[in-house]
DNA sequence: TGCAGAAGCCTGCATATGCAGATATCGTCC
DNA sequence: GGACGATATCTGCATATGCAGGCTTCTGCA
């Protein structure tokens, strides 16, 4: 039988933790022409897609802490890419936006996420990377918390 | 049609950036009780399964960045779970091993690990999660490069 | 033997990640 | 209007991650 110790070998933690280091490098590689981390690239993506976000809000949809949101931020606006304005009815919150450099960084950024995507695809087949796509979609759904 | 800037929502590294955050989190919070992370709990248990192994092997067997590795070796061997020695026959190598005191944390901390995994498998269901588990393999054995 | 290249590991740099705790603001209840 | 709890964000701390570049050691070939 299967003894305790190799219990570790079914370990779901270990697989994503991997994937998500090799993946990320991937993307990393591609992105670092346009001077951009995969964090930071989605970062702007999600800016874009809804203009004036809040950090807590924003970081809840990135499963991220707001915490790292607000520190992963920073450099983004160090490098004018994104501004972050105190909100007018309430002084707790910074609305973050887009500049337009942060807007063509974006534009010019998205090749390179292009080309990791279809190195994922390529080595892993269309259907195949569709079906991790959903079964990661699942899992985050009903790990959300 | 889809429109290009649509492109990043069917992102793979977003996705599996956020389960990796998410189990993550999970799993440490389990094992915070026996002061391990994560990342460390998986270091003790791949050496604990493989005594005596270099940083390079062991770097690329979790597909992490052998500096990566070496750094998160670390805390571990200033609390003295693991132990460092030159190799007799190559100078250049550091094989590593666990102490004493590594095995036996390790042992207390299986029931972290343990208690994490029950939270993944409840929430996913056991088909879900070894679904997940064997797609993210699969990948990850595409991915191997 | 000696040297050139490879291999293994390290340091420096920058970002990524989350927890605990602090601060400022808001909303509400009195 | 003021106290109190809730909310949004930030700081301090520690670890996690990988690239560029450097040092030491080994290996193979001349």
């Amino acid at each position: 039988m299967a003894s305790a110790s190799l219990a570790p070998n079914v370990c779901t933690a270990a697989r994503v933790r991997k994937a998500s280091r090799r993946i990320s490098q991937i993307y990393d590689r591609e992105l670092a022409p346009h001077d951009l981390t995969v964090t930071q690239f989605g970062l702007l993506v999600q800016l874009r897609a809804a203009p004036g976000a809040a950090i807590g809000a924003l970081a809840e949809s990135m499963v991220m802490d707001a915490t790292t949101l607000s520190r992963n931020l920073r450099p983004l606006e160090r490098r004018g890419l994104v501004t972050a304005e105190a909100d007018k009815d309430d002084g707790r919150v910074r609305k973050l936006k887009l500049t337009p450099a942060g807007r063509a960084t974006l534009e010019r950024a998205m090749a390179g996420w292009r080309a990791a995507q279809d190195q994922i695809a390529t080595a892993l087949g269309v259907d195949e990377t569709k079906a991790l796509n959903a079964a990661l979609d699942r899992a985050l759904d009903r790990l959300a918390g």
